[in-house]
DNA sequence: ACAAACTTTCAATAATTATTGAAAGTTTAA
DNA sequence: TTAAACTTTCAATAATTATTGAAAGTTTGT
């Protein structure tokens, strides 16, 4: 496989793989294109490379930004903005599940709480309803706890570690 | 909140974090109504539960099979067929992680695999490329592997002392 | 202050994905 | 073997989501 095979596969399986991590294919793909550039790339660039529109990728490329993991760059002598992704993996691990677990998990939480919370009044329903929320609640806030302890800090020594443990 | 209220937010919260694990709405919401009823719901029930048509039910009924999350159960001296879903938020985490780790992140830990193993041309490029590829192969692969090792077995043993540790 | 170089916005449109419902298929009981 | 009771399939349609492109907005150099 050549290099330019080797990068379009790239490309199109990780943009497709955006939905694991809840962004969209566009997005995907220019943090995929900015992950292996050698350099910062602009609008012109990106646009030219994945043949989306510029609306397109200056809406995209705000999106990212609002997650943190791409950045603006600017070049001296250069009037155009361009543009890097985080190149470490656990920093961009990091970012992710953060803001996975602001957008969607937390908010979850919050409802499973409020629903798990009503009053029993007696009735075997309600207390199933209860019951099965309350145990969604506590496996959710557990796994939101430990995706972002591990992935947040002294991530090396945990992981190692913790492989060990359970390998 | 009352107990209607409360069940309509819970499956309509459920059922849109449908994506977070990769499956549509229809189905989490019939996987929802399931997993706080108290008894097996037949199609009947749940397409006028979910006021969602028979061949949607059908179709997404199946998928949850498919899924292992939801079985047939016969009830004697009935004809129709009625429908359970596993109960223990454990087991169902257990069964979630495994089949999303089979059908989307093994496949691109494969490609990831493909694309890092390429034939390094000497070129900066190509050099990135790989590199960066290794990384999120590696990253990829320690994460999905953990996922499953501590859904898999002894998972509350696991559970325990990992939360005392990184708590 | 002007205009060139660039970016953003957003209504229109395209592409994708989900849903319906009725016909075809299956099972069961008599 | 028939027909009632039920489930599945799938082409048509609806709903949702992504994308375009051109007009409006912004910044910078002269």
């Amino acid at each position: 496989m050549e290099y330019q095979e080797a990068k379009e596969k790239f490309i199109s399986t990780w943009g497709s793989l955006g939905s694991l991590w809840g962004i969209n294919k566009a997005m995907a793909q220019i943090q995929s294109l900015l992950f292996i550039s050698t350099s910062p790339l602009s609008m012109e660039d990106i646009m030219k490379e994945l043949k989306i529109s510029r609306g397109n990728t200056s809406m995209n490329l705000r999106q990212l930004m609002d997650w943190g993991i791409v950045t603006k760059e600017l070049i001296p002598g250069e009037r155009k903005e361009f543009f890097t992704t985080e190149k470490d993996v656990q920093e961009l691990a990091r970012h992710i599940a953060k803001e996975r677990s602001r957008r969607e998990i937390k908010p979850v939480i919050k409802v499973l709480k409020e629903v798990s919370s009503i009053k029993d009044d007696g009735n075997e329903k309600t207390k199933e309803l209860i019951k099965q929320t309350k145990a969604l609640h506590d496996l959710a806030e557990t796994a939101d706890t430990m995706m972002n302890k591990i992935v947040n800090q002294e991530q090396n020594w945990i992981t190692k570690s913790l492989l060990k443990l359970i390998k």
